[in-house]
RNA sequence: GGCCGCGUGGUGGAAUGGUAUACACAAGGGACUUAAAAUCCCUCGCCCCGUACGGGGCUUGCGGGUUCGAAUCCCGCCGCGGCUACCA
């Protein structure tokens, strides 16, 4: 009767966890803390996905293992709910945002409880939760409460932001538009990606291509009033401090490059002829000071101000259709599809400060307006982009940097230059094409302008000695314009004045200097990071806890007032009608009665934009800590203890944004004394990837085929097939034969296949629901949740990518089912042990065995950087197969197992602890411990190596010294034939453990 | 294009300088059974010699190198995957 029946044990242990509240944590205690934290889910519609509980099974089992190692262990769950999918789902069902949230919640919160978690769900948060979001807005506003003082590094109240005299002497408005100015949240106007047909504003990430990815709708830029968050100030910061953390270098390195620090400096070009009145000078920066003496041209982004201004009169009407070309078009069509450089002279000429030469202004969308200055100087000669817009437009090209020997030698011109002695005369007959059978060698493609350039180094030819490498390089100097490849990395500084001679470095240094002195410029540091744009034209976020002030007409008079944090939170206005307006505006703008505020007799208008929905995410993991604190967001003395989270586990799609963002409020709030470590995150590890079975292929050719009506027949009729039941063709794995490590078709072995394991998607229909897993359907029984849990860690590494495999989930549940019937009699009628379960002593071999498993699964849990979950399981697996085939099975091995096991699969582990007589739960039983000598066998194999290949094995005591060992190994009959007639050299024994004998012979 | 990662049996993987293929899946054979399922036992990288017992050789994408010894370290190439993309 009782056979291993994973539906009757797991509700019933779930049951009893949530009901004597076993992982309910106590804020403090005196054992060690650790902080385990699971990245959050979106509760979607469609419900969990077997990616979800990858990282939480982990998470879980080492929450788990500390807890039986004595530690005090916070492991929380909560919800992301707030965003774009749930508004559109609901615009789409007419239901309200907050109602379908809630049943995904729901549908969540069940799935999750289902798989056995020991969360402590009193700690539960949602960030659609007034309770929760109130704290939300609450920290909006001390960021808006906060400027950066780039002296202490450090953000400061505002109310200690010092007032230049002047300012104060304008009044306090004055002084209150400076303080704006200087927020980390503060407002600007900025484009946004607005989809005519859809009547919406899209966010990045939902534009792909310059179409809406819904629909495929065109999008335009319009300015629009936006809120930022000042992350620009903490750069350095976020950059600097990624030492403190222990994370995944390729993490480190995505967000490092996410922030883009460069060094340079910034110069000043005065205008040939300036415009009266006009600002004289136009700025950029350049890493590359060092090239100046090769700017040939200068450009602005179509955006710069100055560009209206220098526009002579001939050149206006092109200009300005540039710009609106420029406008109109995406930052995709912008970068990607303009494979050819476009631009616009703009008329104007400026003064190249190192050497006063003139040189031409341009306009050009290759440079970036919010980027730097929003302006270049160019330098064909060392810059890829440059070169290709000179080329394009005949700009000069002028190098000033000498390449090292090795890039010179790889130059076209160079390959040319060698062949001069070759044909007799060295003419530039040698480059005509080579007479069929000519020893003569030649490039490949030789452009014209090489060609070119062999009439001149035929010419110097004598000079230079017949030296290809030294006319290569006169070339190089003289006509660089001529070459096809460009030189962008250090070296030797030439043409350029008293710096001629300097390596790139010190000429840096050197030409900062320089610029330095005479006031035109000034090293500089930019970085790729921008300003976070934070506000969303939509009904599903925060509100802002903001109100615009009013004037006696009622226009806004642009000053902005914060709410007090007793009139938090500021709750999202019930609107039957949050669809989005078909203008620019926010739906909340349609809440009439909601927007307007008086205060203090002044008039106001509620902000109407809300939070992104990284907002609720940027800060979760403080509220865990004290979710429900109605009075501070959390208590400090909760914070002290837990801080900062030991281990965090999630997806690598979060890799810049979410950890940026939270890296970035923590330490605000760090600077505003709230928390007390400077990074929220000591240790993260990214899961790898789940995805869908592996399915075979048929090639595409084939199929083609197929739809034509040729091809496979057999082929044809499953096409057929697919196309009714509207699925992607593909064949079973039962339906495939391997050859000659290639797959063929069983029903037509013409037919090759590729094997191909695809992300789960819907369109594919490779989905795995973990309810289907856990619970089967109709048709079939499922496997529980120990058994999703067990394969979801026995598939490979924690941080590979895998494909699913449900005969892979039949074999871990076989295993459980093993390990059941190792200690259960699965025939009885009631519950009771096996018979061979016995109060006996452990073999030897047994006792062995018993060791070795406690001590690979336990180092294996304790691995660094990432714990190795598959091969402790394989451990086990190894353990009971020994055990099974016991007829004795003694109760003291039994009961550590078990112990062993529950990390991975609790409710079977509880259910069998109770079977070997424990009272209650297992969950804080100590762990078993090992005894390093009790893991050791009496004998031990080592191999023997005669020039490193095997040639025998021996059988050992394990303590045997190194020259017994070797005496041994060369008594030995099949060493002894191996040696015949050679001479010994070495015999090398590594010193630790005698692991091995490699005797060299000559 | 740039950067990063990966490449081991029919499959997922193990071994990170010391016995390559642990553990599992799939496949095949056998036992039990009226039968099936379940369970248990055996075989299972490739090639060669041998009737058999057994023996020998090869093998970690390809080519080279370092080392007594390389899946592991180094160089070059090929393939796959991810991120990123005019940031001056």
């Amino acid at each position: 009767m009782p056979t291993y029946n994973p539906k009757a044990i797991e509700p019933r242990w779930q049951r009893y966890w949530l009901e004597h509240k076993t992982f309910s944590t106590p804020d403090f205690s005196d054992k060690p803390k650790r902080y385990v934290l699971d990245m959050f889910p979106y509760p979607s519609g469609s419900g969990l996905h077997v990616g979800h509980p990858e990282g939480y099974t982990a998470t879980d089992i080492l929450c788990r293992f500390h807890r039986m190692r004595g530690q005090h262990v916070l492991h929380p769950m909560g919800w992301d709910a707030f965003g774009l999918p749930a508004e559109q789902y609901a615009i789409q069902t007419g239901t309200h945002p907050a109602e379908t949230t809630q049943n995904n919640i729901a549908n969540f919160r069940r799935q999750i409880q289902m798989l056995g978690f020991s969360y402590d769900w009193d700690r539960e948060v949602d960030t659609t939760d007034p309770g929760y979001y109130k704290w939300t807005q609450w920290i909006f506003l001390q960021i808006f409460d906060t400027w950066y003082d780039a002296d202490q590094k450090k953000g400061r109240p505002i109310a200690e932001l010092p007032i230049p005299p002047e300012v104060r002497t304008a009044g306090e408005d004055a002084v209150r538009r400076y303080q704006d100015s200087k927020r980390l949240a503060y407002q600007a106007e900025m484009a946004v990606n607005w989809c005519p047909a859809l009547g919406t504003v899209l966010a990045n990430e939902e534009v792909q291509d310059g179409k809406s990815e819904r629909g495929g709708h065109p999008v335009e830029r319009r300015p629009l009033r936006q809120w930022l968050l000042r992350i620009t100030a903490y750069a350095e910061r976020l950059l600097a401090d990624l030492a403190l953390v222990d994370w995944p270098e390729p993490i480190k390195k995505m967000q490092r490059d996410w922030i883009g620090r460069s060094e340079g400096a910034e110069v000043d070009f005065k205008l040939a002829n300036p415009p009266a009145s006009e600002s004289e000078t136009i700025r950029v920066f350049t890493t590359r000071p060092d090239t100046l003496f090769g700017a040939t041209y200068m450009v602005l982004a179509p955006e710069h101000p100055l560009v209206a201004k220098i526009t002579t009169t001939a050149q206006r009407d092109a200009v300005t259709k540039y710009q609106a070309d420029a406008a109109r078009k995406s930052d995709m069509e912008r970068t990607e599809l303009a494979k050819k450089k476009t631009g616009v002279f703009t008329g104007a000429f400026a003064i190249n400060p190192v050497n006063n030469q003139k040189i031409p202004i341009w306009i050009a969308d290759y440079v970036l307006s919010t980027y730097g200055t929003g302006a270049i100087m160019a330098v064909p000669a060392h810059d890829e982009r440059d070169f290709a817009f000179a080329r394009q437009f005949h700009l000069a090209i002028r190098t000033v940097v000498m390449p090292p020997t090795k890039w010179l030698e790889e130059t076209s011109v160079f390959a040319a230059c060698k062949n001069l002695d070759k044909e007799p005369g060295g003419s530039l007959e040698g480059v005509a094409p080579p007479a069929a059978g000519s020893s003569f060698e030649q490039p490949q493609t030789m452009s014209e302008r090489t060609i070119r350039l062999l009439g001149k180094a035929s010419r110097v030819w004598e000079k230079f000695h017949h030296d290809p490498l030294r006319v290569t390089e006169f070339l190089y100097r003289e006509s660089a314009d001529q070459f096809d490849e460009v030189y962008t990395d250090d070296g030797i500084a030439f043409n350029s004045g008293s710096f001629d001679g300097l390596p790139t470095p010190e000429f840096k240094q050197k030409i900062a200097a320089w610029l330095e002195e005479r006031g035109v410029g000034a090293r500089k540091i930019n970085y790729k990071l921008r300003d976070w744009l934070f506000s969303r034209q939509r009904y599903w976020g925060e509100p802002f806890p903001i109100l615009h002030e009013l004037d006696d007409k009622g226009q806004p008079t642009g000053l902005v007032r914060a709410l007090t944090a007793d009139e938090l939170p500021l709750t999202l206005p019930d609107m039957q009608d949050y669809r989005p307006s078909g203008r620019p505006e926010p739906p909340l703008g349609k809440a009439r009665d909601w927007i307007h505020v008086t205060r203090d007799g002044k008039r106001y208008l509620r902000e109407t934009n809300t939070m992104p929905q990284w907002a609720g995410s940027c800060w979760y993991y403080l509220r865990y800590l004290d979710p429900h604190n109605n009075e501070m967001l959390c208590d400090p003395a909760k914070a002290k203890h837990w801080l900062p989270v030991d281990l965090y586990v999630g997806g690598a799609e979060h890799a810049v944004l979410h950890l940026l963002y939270s890296r970035f409020w923590h330490k605000v709030l760090f600077d505003r004394g709230h928390v007390h470590t400077p990074e929220p995150f000591y240790k993260l590890i990214n899961q790898g990837m789940i995805l869908g079975e592996t399915r075979y292929y048929p090639s595409n050719d084939d199929v083609e085929d197929a739809m034509r009506g040729g091809g496979s027949k057999e082929l044809r009729t499953a096409y057929t097939v697919a196309k009714a039941a509207n699925t992607e063709l593909f064949v079973a794995e039962d339906d495939v034969a391997p050859r000659d490590g290639k797959y063929f078709w069983k029903r037509d072995p013409s037919v090759q296949l590729t094997a191909r394991a695809d992300k789960m998607s819907k369109a594919r229909g490779n989905v795995i629901n973990p309810d289907f897993v856990v619970n089967g359907d109709e048709k079939t029984n499922g496997y529980g949740a120990d058994s999703l849990r067990l394969f979801e860690m026995f598939m490979g590494p924690l941080e590979a990518v895998k494909p699913w495999s449900m005969a892979g989930v039949e074999g871990v549940y076989r295993f459980l089912s093993r390990v059941w019937r190792m200690i259960v009699d699965d025939r009885a009628e009631t519950m009771q042990l096996a018979a061979a379960v016995k109060d006996a002593e452990p073999d030897r071999e047994t006792l062995r065995l018993l060791h070795r498993t406690i001590q690979k699964v336990t180092e294996d849990l304790e691995a660094q950087p990432i714990p190795r979950f598959n091969t402790a399981i394989a451990a086990m697996m190894e353990f009971t197969n020994h055990l099974t085939r016991q007829e004795v099975r003694p109760r003291s091995v039994l009961s550590p197992f078990v112990l062993l096991l529950s990390p991975f699969a609790p409710h079977i582990a509880e259910e069998l602890w109770h079977a070997l007589g424990h009272k209650d739960t297992l969950a804080y039983e100590p762990w078993p411990t090992f005894d390093p000598a009790l893991t050791k066998a009496e004998e031990m194999e080592v191999p023997v190596q005669v020039n490193g290949k095997l040639r025998t094995r021996l059988m050992v005591p394990p303590d045997i010294d190194s020259a017994s060992l070797e005496k041994l190994a060369l008594a030995d009959e099949k060493v002894k034939a191996s040696l015949e007639g050679k001479q010994v050299r070495k015999v090398i024994i590594p010193p630790k453990g005698n692991k091995l004998v490699n005797i060299v012979v000559g």
